[in-house]
DNA sequence: CAGATACTGTACTGTTTTGGTCCTGTATAT
DNA sequence: ATATACAGGACCAAAACAGTACAGTATCTG
C-alpha cells in the first residue's frame, strides 16, 4: 500500500522526541521516553546518524542529538536515510535495475514522473510538520523556539544550513 | 524504499498496451503482446476490473477494455486498486490500525500530511502520462488521438466521466 | 444444444523483505 | 581502570509478495 518501513515510522517518533528535550540524549533514554524497544531505537539511530541527520558523541555522557537545525530537515531526507533513495520501481533512473520486461517495456523510464511527483511533495514536508503543536506554544513561534533550544544546547561545533 | 507492488508496476504496462490497440483484448493477448505471463496479467486484469478501471466481457471473443475514458484515469487509481488505500503507515486515518505505541505516541495522525501530500502529487499524474510520447505523434494530438480511438472503440454503453 | 473461449474467485506455495535482536569492537569521561 | 555509549555487522523469525493453479461461470459460434 505504498507504505513506509516501520523503522522509518519509529524513526519520526523518535525524532520528535528528540525534538523537545535535551540536545544530547542516549538512545536508552529516547528508548525510555519513546517506547520503542532500544535495540531498535539503536538501529534508527545510527542509521540516522550515518545520513547526517543526527550526529553522535560516544562514551559516557554521549548520546545523540541533531546534525542541524530541525527545521531545515525534511521528509524526504528522513524517508531515505531509512529506507534508501525513493524509487517507487526499479525501472527508476539511478536505481540500477530495470524490471524483467527491459526489451519490449513501453515506456522506459516514465515511472519517473510518479517518482518525482512523490518526492517533490514529500520535500515540502518537513520533519517540525509532525510534531503536535499542541505540546508547544504558539505556532509561530514553535520553529525559532525549537531552534533555540537545540542550536543553542548543540555545542556550536558547526553551521552547514545545507539546503 | 517507498517501493510499489511489482504487480503495479506490471499493470501499467499492461495498461499501456492496452492503450493502443483494439478495445477488447484477451488477458492472452496481452500476455503475449506484454511478455508478462498469463497467470499474473489475469490477476492483474481482474483486479483492475474490480477497481471499475477496465471492464471484461465473458465468453468468446472476450476481453478487457477501459471501463471510461483513459485520460481521466489517474495513477492513484491503478495504485490503489492494486495495493489498497495508499496509506504510508498504519497511523492513517481510516485505515485501521494504529502504532504499536498509540497512548505515548507524540504525533497522533501527523502522517497523514506525508500522506495527503503524496496522494495529491499521484492525482496529478495520469495514467496517459506513463504513455513514450515517441510511439505516438506529436504530444499536442497524443491525447486527442487516444480518446478518439478508444472512445469510438469503447463501443459507446456510457459515459461518467466522473472527476 | 454442444463445444470452445475467456473471465471469476479463491486457495496455495516458495521466495523475498522486513522487523527485531544480539554480539563484538571502539571511543570517551571520570 | 572502569563504566558508559555508540558502531558495525550478523542473524533469525515473521510477514508480505509474486506467481501459479484450478474449479466455476458466462458467452459466443455453429
Ligand atoms: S523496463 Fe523500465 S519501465 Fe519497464
Ligand atoms: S500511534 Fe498513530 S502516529 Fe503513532
Amino acid at each position: 500500500m505504498l507504505r513506509v518501513n516501520k523503522l522509518t515510522d519509529y524513526a519520526v517518533v523518535v525524532l520528535c522526541d528528540l525534538l523537545r528535550g535535551q540536545a544530547l540524549r542516549s538512545a536508552a533514554d529516547l528508548s525510555a521516553s519513546s517506547g520503542v524497544p532500544l535495540p531498535t531505537v539503536s538501529k534508527i539511530l545510527k542509521q540516522l546518524t550515518k545520513a547526517e541527520i543526527l550526529q553522535s558523541v560516544r562514551g559516557a555522557n554521549g548520546g545523540y542529538g541533531f546534525a542541524r537545525r530541525p527545521e531545515v530537515i525534511s521528509m524526504t531526507e528522513v524517508i531515505e536515510s531509512l529506507e534508501g533513495p525513493i524509487a517507487v520501481t526499479g525501472c527508476v533512473e539511478d536505481s540500477g535495475e530495470c524490471c524483467a520486461l527491459t526489451d519490449q517495456c513501453p515506456m522506459s523510464g516514465h515511472w519517473n514522473a510518479v517518482n518525482t511527483a512523490i518526492r517533490q511533495s514529500l520535500n515540502d514536508v518537513r520533519l517540525i510538520d509532525m510534531l503536535p503543536e499542541s505540546r508547544f506554544m504558539e505556532p509561530t513561534d514553535l520553529v525559532g523556539s525549537i531552534v533555540a533550544r537545540h542550536t543553542l544546547a548543540l555545542q556550536a561545533q558547526e553551521g552547514e544550513p545545507n539546503r
